[in-house]
DNA sequence: GTAATTTACTTAACATCGCAAGTAATAAGG
DNA sequence: CCTTATTACTTGCGATGTTAAGTAAATTAC
């Protein structure tokens, strides 16, 4: 008997990383957005713009830190973001008058049709996806998704 | 009674994006990268290295599209950091005699020792989110994953 | 066997990422 | 008050993301 389970010729130990965590959520969100990224940039989006809309569709008006926060964005790159989403009319900014640092997001009205338009072709994806992979199922993968996010490391 | 459940104020009949898998997965991901990133500054490594070092280990020696397949980069970006990381040690690359369009990356001595020293501070990552989470609904959550990108859109 | 196509990258250009440093406004401390 | 944090961004820089175009080698089609 060898001494302990004879390992992958070039593996040292190491989890295959289809079971590494963070890389298997890469892979799968990659999957996923494979047929969605021709829509967006049919639309003439980004993954990153289309974040920052449904953010603000969802939540309403919000200072940048929240909006960076919820779309997973750094402050430096969502400033970049916004100044072109604004120059496009997708977006507008007001400075608070309360907190003079802070400018506050809101959504335009031809932002807002944007994801109107995007939206028949969104629903269309997800239940693709619930047909295909369940609805019980997928209901199950996006609880657990929360549960991890409110892990504390 | 109102015809259909009345919609949060800004919503306009899109799912909420913590039920949007495509932003749930990165949300996830971004909350289970938080710790680990300062880990990979500190060996020197972006994500992006570590992941091509990671399946360099795992597989062996590989053409760059397969690598860019693997590890979720395109060549283009590929290109560009196989050239910073051999001229750091980390890997080395060599023509394909058969093919000369091809060439072979394979891990340095260097690019394993660097894998082997984050081993430890990895598995420990790994063993807390199973203490947190749960290993079997870990292992559950890996084996969805891995379903969901086998589903053909 | 030669032209046309495909494949495996590479280069270029522009947007975004991610860290660090800078700026202006507010909050806290003495 | 007035100095010293802290907060909310903004700017700069090098690396990566993303699309398009370019190049060389292999494959396919005539």
């Amino acid at each position: 008997m060898s001494k302990t389970k004879p390992k992958n010729s070039a593996n040292s130990g190491l989890r295959p990383t289809s079971r590494a965590l963070p890389i298997a959520l890469l892979r799968t969100r990659e999957h996923i957005m494979e047929p969605i990224r021709p829509m967006l940039a049919e639309i003439g989006l980004t993954e990153q713009k289309w974040r920052v809309l449904r953010i603000l569709t969802e939540i309403g008006p919000l200072e940048q830190t929240a909006i960076a926060r919820h779309a997973c964005l750094l402050l430096p790159s969502l400033t970049r973001i916004l100044s072109r989403m604004e120059a496009d009319g997708l977006i507008r900014r007001a400075q608070d008058p309360d907190d003079k640092r802070r400018s506050i997001v809101q959504i335009s009205k031809q932002g807002s049709a944007l994801i109107e338009a995007h939206q028949p072709f969104s629903n269309q994806v997800y239940r693709d996806l619930e047909k295909k992979y369940g609805r019980e199922k997928l209901d199950l993968l996006l609880d657990m998704l929360e549960e991890i996010q409110e892990i504390k490391f």
